[in-house]
This record gives structure tokens, sequence and C-alpha cells, in this order.
DNA sequence: CTGCAGTTTGGAATTCCTCTAAACTGTTGA
DNA sequence: TCAACAGTTTAGAGGAATTCCAAACTGCAG
């Protein structure tokens, strides 16, 4: 059978926390979500996962699950092209590699990326967030 | 009154060596993007103040033109918001403000950020480019 | 001037995503 | 337990940005 609840007390807890409702569609996104890991997906990709799981939930949800995870602190959205939005479920401070050629989005250990110095945010401005994003392309062969 | 050719040969040149045939649409188009200082632009921006010039072209030449520009370094694009792109007429080594409140995309003077460390790209791939994107929002009233 | 490869163009098509109004469901309180 | 309502979900329409397409156009070599 599927154990239905395994880690999934904590993720509960964080919608409550958040004022979600811990509805069967968001739990199950949820357990989708953050049961395997550090994940970067996509709306689409995920509703694939949804449908494949026999998880019945409507794009338009997965949507909105995804915005009220990433408002509630949960998820993370990253922008890397136009035209689509991966969503991080590792929302601790850190980079990202973008393998240009495949489109995967990849975590960069912690500490292995920083900047020397933050310039200086225009008056009436505050940093909201810093993005690093090292894009990848195919190597070509030794020089 | 207008003076069509002004600090325009070395962008015809520059079509040229990059193949690409300076025609009316791509020449007009060079003079809004380049003789201006440093600009970003969306597609529908430029294709507005095309019209506005009384410039006749089309949406789609825009597109294409941008994106040639592009191909041939004349330009760069840049992702910061899902389902938008950013074209900067600044193809030297620096990176963005974005102005999260107003959509504004603006140039960090050259030096002052820099990277401390950069990660080793993953086997079989090389960096093709840094980008990175400092996130501002309206400054909220003194702590 | 002619011919053609390279360009441009309007409109249809596509892709992602949001909106809407109606149906549904967790929770609360009697 | 159960009614009732606010919060959710949903299918499909709507929308914004961008690409595709096939026909018309235009620099440029000869």
């Amino acid at each position: 059978m599927s154990s239905p609840s395994r880690p999934f007390k904590p993720v509960l807890d964080r919608l409550k926390k958040a004022g979600l409702r811990p509805t069967r569609q968001r739990l199950g996104l949820a357990r989708l979500l953050f049961s395997t890991g550090d994940r970067h997906v996509t709306a689409e990709q995920l509703f694939g996962e949804a449908s494949a799981a026999d998880m019945p939930v409507s794009l338009a949800t997965v949507y909105n699950t995804l915005h009220q995870f990433t408002a509630a602190g949960l998820l993370r959205e990253v922008v890397v092209e136009a035209g689509r939005s991966y969503f991080d479920t590792n929302v601790h401070d850190h980079h990202h590699f973008f393998h240009e050629h495949t489109g995967q989005l990849q975590d960069i250990p912690g500490t292995s990326v920083a900047l020397a110095a933050l310039p200086e945010a225009p008056p009436g401005t505050r940093v909201a967030r810093v993005d690093i994003i090292i894009r990848l392309s195919a190597d070509r062969a030794a020089d």
C-alpha cells in the first residue's frame, strides 16, 4: 500500500502555520515536492507527476499551490529562462547552476560561491534578494 | 530635425561583420537602441518606440532583430521575470539591479560587485556566463 | 536592371499562466 | 452528528508574450 503520512507532519504543520488549509491536493503536492530531497520543478512537471501518480489535481491548482507555498516560504521561485518558472524546494541561502543545453537547474553547494562586495542599494530601496546564476554550456573538447 | 546617420557607421559595420544585411528596419532599430547610451528594453517597448518614430516595422521583426543582435553580440538578453525578456545594450561584463516594484532594470557599476569565489563547473560543462541580479524592493520606513 | 537569397510582415498558432464562476470540502459550532 | 460557510478546487475561457508561416518585398551581385 501507500504510506500516506511519513515525514509528513512537519509539512502539515507548516501549512497550518501559514494559514493554508491542509487539503487533499496540497498535501499530495507537498508530498511530491518535499519527500525526495531538494528539487527544481516547473508547474507542468509537477502536474505531470501528480497525474502519473493518479493524484487528481488540476493545472490551475498546481499553479495556485506553487504560489501559495512560495508566499508561505516553503518554496522559492527561480527565473532563468523567459517564459518558464522553476520552483526550488531549497529555501536556504544558495545559488544556482543552470545547464543551458538541458534546461536543468542545480543548486550550488552553499559556500562555494559568495559575493566579495555588495553594492549599496539605490536610495529608497532595499535589497530583497541576490540571485546568482552560473550558466553552463556543454564543454567543448580540450583546447 | 532628424539626422539619419550620425554615430552610425560603427553599427553598420558591426552588422555587416556579423553577416546581417543592413536593412532599413535593422538600421532603424539599431539607431533606437544604440544612440542613447546603455538601455534595457523589451520587445514591446522597442516596437512602441519605433511606431512612435514613424518607423514602420512589425513586431515579429523586432523580435527577430533583437535575437539576431543578441546572437551577434550587439545585445545581451537578461531574464529577471518569467514571461518577459529584457535586452541590454551594454554587453560588457556587468550585473544588474532589478526594481521589483517598477519592473525597471539597472546596470550595477562595473566593479562594485564581484564574486569572492567561483565554484568549479560540473564535469563536461564550462561556465558560459555568470548573472548576478540584486532584487530591490521599495524601502520600508526606517526600522 | 534582373534575379535571388535574405528579410519582412500580418495573422494565426503556441506556450505559459491567470481568471472566473460554479461545484466541492474542511472545519466550526450547535 | 450535521448544517453551513469560508476557503478550495476545477474546467475552460481569457490573456500576455513570443514564435511560426507562407507570401510579398528588397539589398546586392552580376
